[in-house]
DNA sequence: AGAATTATCCCTGTAAAAGGGGATTTTTTA
DNA sequence: TAAAAAATCCCCTTTTACAGGGATAATTCT
């Protein structure tokens, strides 16, 4: 009996390409796509496929959304993850959330369908530039600092550009206290100064946008 | 006799899917698919295509570079620019580059064949997104301010955590003109101060990590 | 319950940025 | 080549951030 793949990617020429390419070459795997993350999330709840192909930028909801959403109703679905561009805290977190594999859409095709095929069969498939970002985590000097739960409040809103005495109105603490905590920032991040600490903080991920 | 089609474009699966398109929909035209900007231009020495289907964002070069030198040797080339990120001023850019088309890669097959078929023709095509990016260049919601070269580099080192006065020294210029640069972005980006700057730089990709 | 961490508040300087004005020269573009 | 844009330099005032201490209350964790 044939199996189900899954394409969650709003770019038609990319999906195309790759229900093409598993039309041709893998004969025992259907091919379904859709165009956002909501549809592919209804799609899961009518049909079972066994492999979702999730691109991570999707125009309604991020590739992590997603994730979280579908694997939280079906623990153990297959998910291998397509992505143009390389960001450590994205790879991380997406890494985190289960996928079993990661290529980007730069591969070739040769290494598309044995990314499928290795996925699809059980295995895990990383292409070797995700690789080589995940091992650079450790000798990358330090990791993302651990911060309090003020700490990353604070750094919100300092990267909305408000001052010390702003937020503190905001929070309903003293100015002081907002100072003491971007200090705490400006030594975890190692950051000379707020522009350094938003550049830092931004690279990790840290700030919604 | 066949027509020819040249495919600039780096990402395989893109490029892949539409050689296949025009395989499949329009027999009298061959393609060759270059996966860097040089090897597009070697290619158009050798060979005279009839149209080029032009990725902007090329790993060895911008679009920009590709096209200001293929059109001064082949003046009257047709050229389809594709793109995936709609930014006001590339767009611009090319259009005043003279290209004949441009589509975006999430347009759907239909559309990029007819784009194709009409730029072959000698016409022009432009998806509607394209032309709602130049009729709205009033309203500059989603779309990245200009920025002079000097202060994308004022930038980056602000970034990095350099004041003024350091930043002076680096571009042998004086603090008053950096501090002139800085005033100046604030402005173009709509920024409180400098945490938000490199807030909203960040979130445009302009700053490298 | 005790220890460790987090969050809070306080003070004094100095350095830097932000806001407000200018102006001139050099480079690019039409 | 003329006009426009970019890059350069200048001054003054006010606000904010940064560096350097220090201390106590409130949580969390073991």
């Amino acid at each position: 009996m044939p199996q189900l793949a899954l394409i969650v990617e709003d770019h038609p020429i990319v999906s195309n390409s790759i229900s093409g390419l598993i039309q041709s070459n893998i004969r025992e795997l259907e091919c379904h796509a859709v165009n956002t993350g909501q549809s592919g999330l209804a799609y899961l709840n009518s049909h079972k496929p066994d492999i979702i192909l999730l691109d991570i930028n999707l125009p309604d909801m991020s590739g992590i959304d997603f994730l979280r959403d579908a694997s939280a109703r079906f623990p153990n679905l297959k998910v291998l993850a397509l992505t143009s561009i390389e960001q450590r805290h994205v790879v991380e977190q997406m890494m985190a959330l289960g996928v079993n594999g990661f290529i980007l859409k730069s591969s070739d095709t040769e290494e598309i369908l044995e990314a499928i095929s290795t996925v699809l069969n059980g295995g895990q498939y990383f292409s070797k530039q995700v690789s080589l970002i995940l091992k650079n985590k450790n000798s990358n000097q330090s990791n993302i600092p651990l911060l309090t739960r003020r700490e990353v409040e604070v750094l919100r809103l300092i990267s909305d550009g408000l001052t010390n005495q702003e937020i503190a109105d905001k929070l309903f603490i003293s100015a002081w206290t907002v100072d003491s905590h971007r200090k705490n920032l400006l030594v975890k991040f190692d950051a000379k100064n707020t522009a350094s600490l938003v550049k830092i903080a931004a690279s990790h991920g840290l700030l919604d946008y």
